[in-house]
DNA sequence: GATTATTTGTTCGTATGTATC
DNA sequence: AGATACATACGAACAAATAAT
């Protein structure tokens, strides 16, 4: 499984690993990953590299973690869709950790930036909203 | 500067302090952040903890780094407008790793998802893609 | 061109804290 | 109370790539 003559960094290799776990449905949405003292012995590699594995898969929004419960596969949100308004534009970008806090956002989750003609900015959840033309 | 004894996380407190650097133009696109071991020798704390703080930055997307040559302060990417065709619907998402490398994305940048009426999906780099209604 | 220094990347180990079961 | 599990923080070592001498 784990290759450490690879090319590949270990953590990555685990990472990927277990993002296909995920994407092919052997871990559904909501299961739990193995604790990382689990995966740690199950590998045969040290805690710091599994929490570096699971950190990347924390980044781009595939897993969430309930402290100390453990890590789960994040279960999609109930989306709204949001309809643009005249010479409405659309961007996207992280947002910052005070904005996390206030909006409550999960990790690795975008917010998607609308700015009106008059220049003035809306944000919005990526995890909740859909935005539409009409 | 750093409150050993705050409740906030060190690493935490540290990424404020660069953020705000950034946010403020002290330090501007383009420009190198010190290194991490001058972070640690200057904030009298761990090379581990520096690389949390930027670590932080990285994720959201306000720092690229050019290995080994350092840390830099990102320098936004041109602009493309495209416009939304009818009925199609927006949303946002990181990139998996797959993605960021096909597409070679930054670190901390999402992706745009434009579904069409007929459930087709389009991915743009939200770092260089605005959409547009008409 | 070769060597050295610098800087980030990866990985290990250890310890302590905190919240949950 | 005790075990479990994630968070934070320290230290150490080596690799790899670039820059400087």
């Amino acid at each position: 499984m784990i290759d450490h003559s690879a090319d590949r960094a270990v953590f990555r290799q685990l990472a990927d690993l277990l993002r296909n776990s995920i994407a092919s449905g052997e871990l559904g949405p909501g299961e739990p990953l193995p604790s990382e003292l689990r995966l740690a012995q199950d590998y045969g590699i040290s805690r710091t590299t599994v929490r570096q594995a699971i950190g990347q898969l924390r980044t781009e929004g595939l897993v969430t973690v309930d402290r100390p419960r453990g890590t789960f596969v994040r279960v999609p949100e109930a989306v709204q869709t949001v309809t643009l308004g005249r010479g409405e534009r659309v961007g996207a970008r992280m947002p910052t950790d005070a904005e996390r806090r206030k909006h409550r956002l999960a990790e690795g989750v975008p917010v998607l930036v609308v700015t009106a003609a008059d220049g003035a900015e809306t944000v919005h959840p990526a995890d909740r909203v859909q935005l539409a033309r009409p």
